[in-house]
DNA sequence: TTGCGTTCGTTAGAAGTTGTAACGCACAGC
DNA sequence: GCTGTGCGTTACAACTTCTAACGAACGCAA
């Protein structure tokens, strides 16, 4: 069953190795934080002197590196897997919230606190944009009509610059950006335990700012209800 | 006009280092992030040893707390003379973005990623219940009538638990936390820079959010633009 | 089966970090 | 002017990342 193809028992023992010390990375990071990672804990732990660990990432960068490029595959395939699913922006939402809380550590690896002087490799980036790829997929599933609003307009023919050359209407761009923005706040906040102590239930909090992405029109967790204050005077 | 009130020299003395040290702290974590901060190079620039910061600030930890104090102390000031000047919504958001613009890593330092076993001391819950309160003031100022939404009729009473038994009405809470989870959704996202080389203006974005917050029903950068498909059939 | 070469793990060590301990000096207040 | 508190020092321990040099083990090929 194990097709592994042509590799060397050499190279399947480094894989293996590279793979454990990945996992106690991540229990580290999970524990710890990303700041909190040591290379020389992880040896101990498998039982190796510190320097050993240099003979498979040239650092502590590279393997943090490489967590952020773990990170975001894992994402990439969740949304593409949900896509394929014929997931609409509903269960994209419920993909991405549950890949959050599976690790909140991992969610702040890709979404959370940059160091100012690191730069994403190119590939990581163009998994940002397979990322962003699955959510226009399902933001231009609703369809736009009527005219573009002024912000919206600002984001004619973006697609091709975000995801692949995706060609999307600018209220597909639009929605996707604020199915991003909308969504990362609350979690963000939620996984930070800023609300705890609040005394409501975060994931309410989550689907009723969904509601407002996938039901613009729904009053039913809108910030007003209907009915509101004439304006117009 | 420096009324400094009855200070001993040593006192006096003592809080000038200080002030100095969280000085040169706050440039590193400027342009190394807080991970990056550290006191013995802190100790150098000023001309010290290492050890002797620790006549100031127990250690690294105490340090940085003390940052993240004066953060949301910061930011607390900023929104309450915000309110003073009876700024609404729309002026504590310039606030807020104004804030964030001005030191990345400060907004970071209380909204990015937490450490896991962290836990904020009371005075910094308060800060942020101070905070919270002004923002409750400005969304207590729109009228809400019309029916609770699900979500924020389970806000119900909940201003008592969050900023000094502030009594909002559940709307009211309901856009606090919109304005809140909204606005950091996007300034967290564009301040960690995901959104370079998009090709829009991070700023439009900011505001067609605020307008959400403002005027839910102003279609002119909503979600969905009006005369949208029928969603009854 | 017998080499040979790559790769791995080791120890030693440099340069950095946080933090403690012990010592001396200088300053402020009495 | 004396005295005690507080400050800065050096020395040191324990930790970190990371390099260098050495030896052993392993796979492959002849």
């Amino acid at each position: 069953m194990a097709e592994t193809g042509t590799t060397t028992p050499r190279e399947r023992y480094r894989a293996q190795v590279r793979a454990e010390i990945k996992q106690r990375a991540w229990e580290q990071i999970a524990t710890a934080g990303a700041s909190g990672l040591s290379l020389n804990a992880i040896a101990k732990q498998m039982g190796l002197s510190g320097p050993a660990l240099y003979r498979y990432f040239a650092g502590r960068d590279e393997l943090i590196t490489e967590l952020i490029r773990d990170a975001y595959r894992s994402l990439a395939d969740a949304f593409r897997a949900a896509s394929a699913a014929g997931a609409g922006l509903a269960g994209l939402a419920r993909t991405l919230r549950a890949w959050a809380l599976d690790d909140p550590q991992r969610y702040f690896l890709v979404y959370g606190t940059p160091v100012p002087g690191y730069h994403a490799p190119d590939d990581v980036t163009a998994l940002a944009s397979e990322i962003m790829a699955s959510l226009l997929d399902a933001s231009a599933e609703a369809p736009s009509d009527g005219p573009a609003a002024p912000f919206a307009a600002q984001l004619e023919g973006l697609g091709r610059q975000w995801a692949d050359g995706h060609p999307a209407p600018p209220a597909a761009l639009r929605r996707a950006l604020a199915f991003w923005t909308r969504l990362h706040g609350v979690l963000s906040l939620e996984l930070a335990g800023h609300f705890t102590g609040m005394g409501f239930d975060p994931a309410h909090l989550f689907t009723a700012e969904l509601t407002t992405l996938t039901d613009p029109s729904d009053p039913s967790d809108a910030i007003d209800p209907p009915g509101g204050p004439d304006r117009s005077g």
